[in-house]
Order: C-alpha cells, then sequence, then structure tokens
RNA sequence: GUGGGCGUAGCUCAGUUGGUUAGAGCGCCAGGUUGUGGUCCUGGAGGUCGGGGGUUCGAGACCCCUCGUCCACCCCA
C-alpha cells in the first residue's frame, strides 16, 4: 500500500477519462458560447461571507463548507458552488447587461463521499444577469437541454417549478408549516427535524412513511402573486414553442435557499442511485442585492460532469476520444536519432513520440504498436550509413525505406494514405 | 452526520472448519526471433493479505479499534 491516497471525496482523473473530461467542457463552451455567453473563471476561494449569502438555511453553507483563515487572519472558504461568486464579480464589476456567463471547475463540499458525490466535484455551468424575461429563463433551460442532446444523452427528465416571490415563498413556507405541524404524527422524525428548519424542505423527503402527507400537500401556485404565475406560464410557454418536454413538478424545491420564481432539475432516467440529479438551477432574483449590488434579476443552472458522465456510460454514449500520436520513431542505434527525428517532425506540425533508454527493437515497435501512431519510423545502424529510414505502416505492415532528407514529404504522403 | 456491505499483486478476483514458502487471469519486463509490434510459447518481477492491537502453538481467515471505499438516509451536481 502507497504511503500516500488522495484525500477522502478527491481523485485523480487519468488518461482516457482526463480525455473525456476536456471533451466534456470542450462541448459545453461550443454549446454555450454559440448563445452569447463568456467564458468566467472566478476564484476558487471567497471571503466566507460572500457563500454566507446563499442562506442561513442552505446545508451546503451551514454544514459543508470548507473554511479557514488565511494567514492574514481573513476567513475565506473553498467555493461550494458557482453562482455566488459570480454574483459578488458582476457587483465589484457591474458589466452591462445582460451579463450572460459560463463556467467550468471543482467546486468544495465537506459531505460523507459517495459514488457521483465527491468533496472535490466539477459542474459547468451559466449565469444570466439583468434581464427579467421570462423567454431568458426558457432559453437557460434550453441551452442545458441541448448539451445534453450534444453528449448523445436521451434518458433526461426535465422538472419544473415556481416558488413565487420573494415574499410568496416566506408565505408558502408558514402555509406549509401550519399544513405539515397539523400532520406531524405522520411525518418521519427526521421530517419533523426538517420542518423546523425550513418547511420547504419537507417536499424533498424520500422516505416511504412522508410520500402520503406530502402528496396532501397544498401547491405553491395556490399561494404565489399574480406576476409570479404569469412570469411562470410564460416560461412554460416558451419551453413548448421550442418543443422541450418537460414535467411540472410542484414539489421541486431545491436546496439551496437563494431561488425565487422558476427552478428546474435534471435527472437522470438511466441512473437508479442516489445520483440522478444531473443539473439544476433556477431564478435568483435578489442574491445580487444580498451580496451588496443593486436589485438584479438572474438565472442560471449548473451541471455536474461525473454525473453526467455516470450517465453517459449508463446510455453508452460521449465515450473517452482515444489519443494517439500520428509517427513513432524507433532508434536502435543510440537514441540521438529519434531525439532530432521526433523534434523535426513536431516543428513541421506533426505529432510524433518515441522510445527512451535504448531498448531492444522488439520493445520499441511494441511500444509504437501501444502509442496507437499509424506509421513507425525505424532507423538502425543500415539506415544510418546509408542517410536513409525505414517506414513501416503500422496497420498493414507495409514498410519500405526512404531517403532521410525526404521524410517530411513521405511521411505526409504515407499519413495521408493511411 | 446516522446505519449497513466490502478492503488479498498495477487491474479483476480465488483462497476449503484458523495449519508449511499466499494463488490465477489480465497487464508489465525479458527471452524464443542478435532488424520489427498486434498471435503463440517459456521465464521473471511485483504482496508488510488497508493499518494498529488482541485471541491462538499457529491468523489473509476469529475479536476490538482505526482508515478507506461502496450502499441507504441526509444533501445535492
Amino acid at each position: 500500500m502507497p504511503e500516500f491516497k488522495t484525500s477522502p471525496g478527491t481523485r485523480d482523473i487519468l488518461a482516457p477519462h482526463s480525455g473525456r473530461w476536456r471533451a466534456f467542457q470542450d462541448v459545453f463552451a461550443h454549446t454555450v458560447e454559440a448563445a452569447g455567453y463568456n467564458f468566467i473563471i472566478p476564484p476558487m476561494f471567497e471571503d466566507l461571507d460572500v457563500f454566507l449569502r446563499l442562506g442561513e438555511t442552505t446545508e451546503v453553507v451551514t454544514k459543508e463548507m470548507y473554511d479557514f483563515h488565511d494567514k492574514g487572519g481573513r476567513h475565506v472558504a473553498l467555493r461550494p458552488e458557482q453562482t455566488a461568486g459570480v454574483c459578488r464579480a458582476y457587483v465589484e464589476h457591474r458589466p452591462i447587461t445582460p451579463w450572460k456567463v459560463w463556467y467550468a471547475g471543482p467546486n468544495f463540499r465537506y459531505e460523507k463521499p459517495q459514488q457521483g458525490r465527491y468533496r472535490q466535484f466539477d459542474q459547468v455551468g451559466v449565469e444570466a444577469l439583468g434581464a427579467d424575461d421570462p423567454l431568458l429563463d426558457a432559453e437557460v433551460i434550453a441551452l442545458a437541454a441541448k448539451f445534453y442532446a450534444d453528449l448523445g444523452l436521451k434518458k433526461v427528465h426535465l422538472s419544473v417549478n415556481t416558488l413565487g416571490d420573494a415574499g410568496d415563498r416566506e408565505q408558502y413556507s408558514q402555509i406549509l408549516l401550519k399544513y405539515f405541524s397539523a400532520h406531524e404524527k405522520d411525518l418521519t422524525s427526521e421530517s419533523r427535524a426538517t420542518l423546523a428548519r425550513n418547511p420547504l424542505r419537507v417536499l424533498d423527503s424520500k422516505r416511504e412513511p412522508d410520500q402520503k402527507v406530502i402528496a396532501g400537500a397544498p401547491a405553491i401556485r395556490e399561494s404565489i402573486s399574480e406576476s409570479a404565475n404569469q412570469h411562470f406560464d410564460a416560461v412554460l410557454r416558451a419551453l413548448d414553442a421550442l418543443n422541450i418536454s418537460y414535467e411540472i413538478n410542484n414539489r421541486l424545491v431545491r436546496g439551496l435557499d437563494y431561488y425565487r420564481r422558476t427552478t428546474f432539475e435534471f435527472t437522470s432516467l438511466a441512473l437508479d442511485a442516489a445520483h440522478t440529479a444531473i443539473g439544476g438551477g433556477g431564478r435568483y432574483d435578489g442574491l445580487v442585492e444580498a451580496l451588496g449590488g443593486p436589485a438584479t434579476p438572474g438565472i442560471g443552472f449548473a451541471l455536474g460532469l461525473d454525473r453526467t458522465l455516470l450517465a453517459c456510460d449508463a446510455e453508452n454514449t460521449f465515450v473517452a476520444p482515444t489519443t494517439a500520436v500520428q509517427i513513432f520513431v524507433v532508434d536502435t542505434v543510440d537514441g540521438g536519432h529519434a531525439h532530432e527525428l521526433c523534434h523535426l517532425l513536431r516543428q513541421n506540425g506533426i505529432s510524433a513520440d518515441r522510445a527512451y533508454d535504448l531498448r531492444s527493437i522488439k520493445a520499441q515497435m511494441k511500444s509504437a504498436d501501444r502509442s496507437a501512431a499509424s506509421v513507425a519510423l525505424i532507423i538502425g545502424s543500415d539506415e544510418v550509413q546509408n542517410s536513409t529510414i525505414m517506414l513501416r505502416k503500422m496497420g498493414s505492415g507495409e514498410q519500405y525505406s526512404i531517403a532521410h532528407k525526404d521524410v517530411i514529404g513521405e511521411v505526409l504522403k504515407a499519413l495521408n494514405v493511411k
């Protein structure tokens, strides 16, 4: 056993999986940049207070924060998600609106790890600030849906709901408190504890005994403002116009306190464990204000890399890209010829790799095979003497001698034929 | 954070009621083939059996603790 291992909930992403991650982010960048979103790289840690604005009953903040005091005595925290940092950046820089950005990178939450749940986990996402338009809500949702489709995913389920305006949310919370309190004896003890903290979240319980009580709970749409209802209806119509299928789930609450009005969540029907939630988001009108900025509406989503890739595995799509160099150079003389030839090839835009430590030709050929190069260039004593190179096509095994000075042209010719 | 399953070579796993020097397949290295990979054959390297303590003449197997991982709850991506 090695003396050191990765810390719990963290891991090394090695090839070929690492290539898949990069491809994932490339596809995402392509999808959202085609819709006018610009790349933003917020810092990985911020003042703790920035994240506290996510809400005092948000467990991500109250229980799972990686916070510490730095050498200057500042109380900082690793970001548990990126929306707060983006909103802080908005307040700090005051870009013109609508401000549409996308991000990709790791977040940190101190949780007990499981498959699809890590302490350092990657998300990609977008945020759009400064527009109240319900068509923007629909655009954001449509972008996420398109991205899943771009990955080749088919079994993705979209749930949407509205939480009403800030006041509505509080009012509904009181209604739920009254309802659940009346049925307290039928709730699990866990739900009773949740009820005391945040009545909305009782709706999220997956425990069987709670389901009957939850099913009878009053729906939020009955207690939200007329304008919030109109906004939601407009979002739904806009989704219909794009032929995006969804389910209205009036139990969908989501754990981050800042959500207002539109909320949505994507789950994979191909996954069956606890990690079926592969993405989600919503409006957070009020968050910018909480961070000291002017009243500014905002909406966005975040998608989990790991879970989405698990869904890809389950649906057998978006496989890891294979990487291969074009040329593998075998040198049985002294290694110096391979050294210089690789350099020359690379300078001419041809990818090339080689073996080291002057191993046997058999071993070097084996490396050539593993490299997946389509052409091997072999240099032995005969070649050095005659200023030639043996060019071998790895697929067919066909090989022939070329003049050393013609190597670039011959290699290009061989690669084109392939 | 609560409860449960599982930790044996790089990987996937065997390992009989505790009993000599802990095995296999794949992978890796070398040789067969002193100029040729993908097939085949032969050989080799690689393990303080997650870690610590205990029971025993004897522990990979049993007990306790601990760490890690997986599952459920919780939470969420």
